[in-house]
DNA sequence: TCAAATATTCAAATCGCTTTGAATGGGCAC
DNA sequence: GTGCCCATTCAAAGCGATTTGAATATTTGA
């Protein structure tokens, strides 16, 4: 069923079908009705490339995801989130998964060359990140989840990561804990320095000195974590509470604090970063934990969001929106031991 | 940069540019080679809307997403290894999430309608599965991951769920336990109809009695298998076994053991089905895990092989993989206490 | 009642590509 | 030198929508 066909089945002109269809005012009353009616009953939709190619709309905004290793759950909540607020608008989606850098950087040029979206979302920034300069360059439009540091003017939205990990790291310090090992994301990755940051003004503040055996980096998995906190939990004296990049990192440590024969919640502490899933809820754990929160799903339909109003004009260099981070004390989180 | 720009850069018709980089073989070689030459130097593209609508190719496939509850690391599992393989062939994921099951009848009424996909990925199905039925329908091409019985032949992959369940529940049979709890999936699902057969092939073929209070069916998270595993264990007497529908139910499972003061591997066993998580190894677990494994990501690639074969031609009906699955032994598995 | 203004509708151009069918030109056999 | 064939190249017609600018009805005002 193309317009053509809905034309002529209406004795109207392609003009006029479009046009009622879309919504322009030079169309009686009486016949936008009829063809509406029409076009709802033949389940008539536009061609989706023929609009495009009329409009100069691709409809469809792009998203680059780095294989395997960090595709996670994080990921998926967030897609989720900008995935419900673009459906609202009737925008697509593309998801385009890489293995390497080179691959990934090809993937953009591709999207902007081939025009197949009106703009994209970056994520997993480093501090100097050469993808958001690659896509200011290709000139095409992007919201960054993160922040990075490339000098010309973009949109964003990050967490604070820095304060919510400094208020963390400050209550296991006010609890009386000294060896507060830190679980952090990858290494050069701008989140990671910035929580860093935050811990280290903690101790700073509070005249601890700062140990670098006690931070690690790597990617938030059950079993990074359980391995690092293993090792951790082997010295002598432990660390006496675990600041945990992650979800899943912390259910790591927290197999490894029950295999050391502990107790979470009174011989060691964890405050854990919740991007809340849905499948794994913290105030249901046993005992329940401690966490820094923010909403991952939320943040992708904020992204949406802003994309949106990018598209509808208003400057990328005018978006930026820093989130504060929820510090929600539970169980898992007691004073330091002796 | 336009097809038009670029022959009339190189004093050449658009015909003939289009037939060079295409391949055709009516093109002088000096020519095809100043083309692709001249093409690759100056970054040129065909613009995808405009190539779609003349092709009629969409060159993109879809895929619908249920939200947040069941969007989960399965997912994103999954998608990444159909994405590798698509990208080879320069093909398109467009996902589309939805709440409820009206969105995602409408979602796949409008894919088909506004010709944005050539195939599209179903997942998750019932036994009589009413989006299948649609898909014929609509008469666009797919490929199930799983199976339904819709008495049409179509295209789908699946893994052995039943076998797999079956071994697994022997296995524990043969090692004495015969309280053996199953965390089963969502209860009209396929897959899950599938293992609970599994497990009651497995007791009746060593006439153990089935008991319906050992098996719940729900989502695979940790929390809801920490609930679960709970109650059981307060029972007396308790289950010795547990079969974990994934390992977010396994994880959940031996929370719950850790806290009833159980030792999993000794008072109680637990076999796990692992759709190999980078970032939750089995292996890697302590105690090591026990396991049904089935790469899920594995699954993604050869369903992304059999929609281009679909693409190819080749007749859906043809198409049916029913992949075995392993039954790994490790640690968490031991003859039953008493 | 008639011209002017307004409300509707339409034919044709356009978006950027592929592809059909025709045109051009050189090389070869006779 | 003529004719034919083959190798190249090209102009133009789609693909299915939007949109410009013109054409046709219908009101309106004097």
């Amino acid at each position: 069923m193309r317009l053509k066909d809905l034309a002529e089945h209406l004795g109207l002109s392609q003009t006029t079908v479009s046009r009622a269809l879309n919504g322009y005012p030079e169309v009686n009353e009486a016949t936008r009705l009829r063809v509406t009616e029409t076009a709802a009953r033949l389940g008539y939709r536009p061609n989706a490339n023929a609009l495009r190619l009329a409009t100069g709309r691709a409809g469809a905004i792009g998203m680059v995801l780095r294989g395997s290793s960090e595709f996670g759950p994080h990921t998926s909540e967030f897609l989720s989130g900008v995935g419900g607020r673009l459906a609202e608008e009737e925008i697509d989606i593309i998801v385009t998964t890489v293995q390497t850098y080179q691959d990934e950087v090809a993937a953009y040029r591709r999207l902007a060359a081939s025009q197949k979206v009106d703009a994209v979302i970056l994520h997993s920034p480093t501090q100097h990140d050469e993808r958001a300069k690659l896509l200011l360059q290709l000139n095409i439009p992007f919201v960054l989840h993160g922040r990075t540091d490339i000098g010309t003017p973009h949109a964003w939205l990050d967490i604070d990561n820095a304060g919510a990990m400094e208020r963390a790291t400050g209550h296991l310090l006010d609890l009386g804990h000294r060896r507060i090992a830190l679980l952090n994301g990858i290494k050069d990755r701008t989140f990671a320095v910035h929580r860093e940051r935050g811990y280290r003004d903690a101790l700073k503040a509070r005249d601890v000195p700062y140990d670098a055996t006690l931070v690690s980096n790597g990617v938030f998995s059950d079993e990074v974590a359980f391995r690092t906190a293993h090792d951790l939990l082997e010295r002598d004296p432990h660390p006496t509470a675990f600041l945990a990049g992650s979800m899943m990192t912390a259910l790591g440590v927290f197999r490894a604090i029950r295999q050391a024969g502990l107790v979470l919640g009174k011989d060691v502490s964890m405050i854990a970063h919740d991007d809340v899933f849905p499948y794994l809820n913290a105030d249901n754990m046993y005992p329940s934990m401690s966490t820094t929160r923010s909403s991952i799903s939320q943040a992708g339909v904020r992204i949406a969001e802003l994309i949106l109003q990018i598209l509808g004009g208003k400057p990328a260099a005018d978006i930026h929106e820093l989130w504060p981070v929820e510090l929600v004390l539970r169980e898992s989180t007691g004073p330091a031991p002796g």
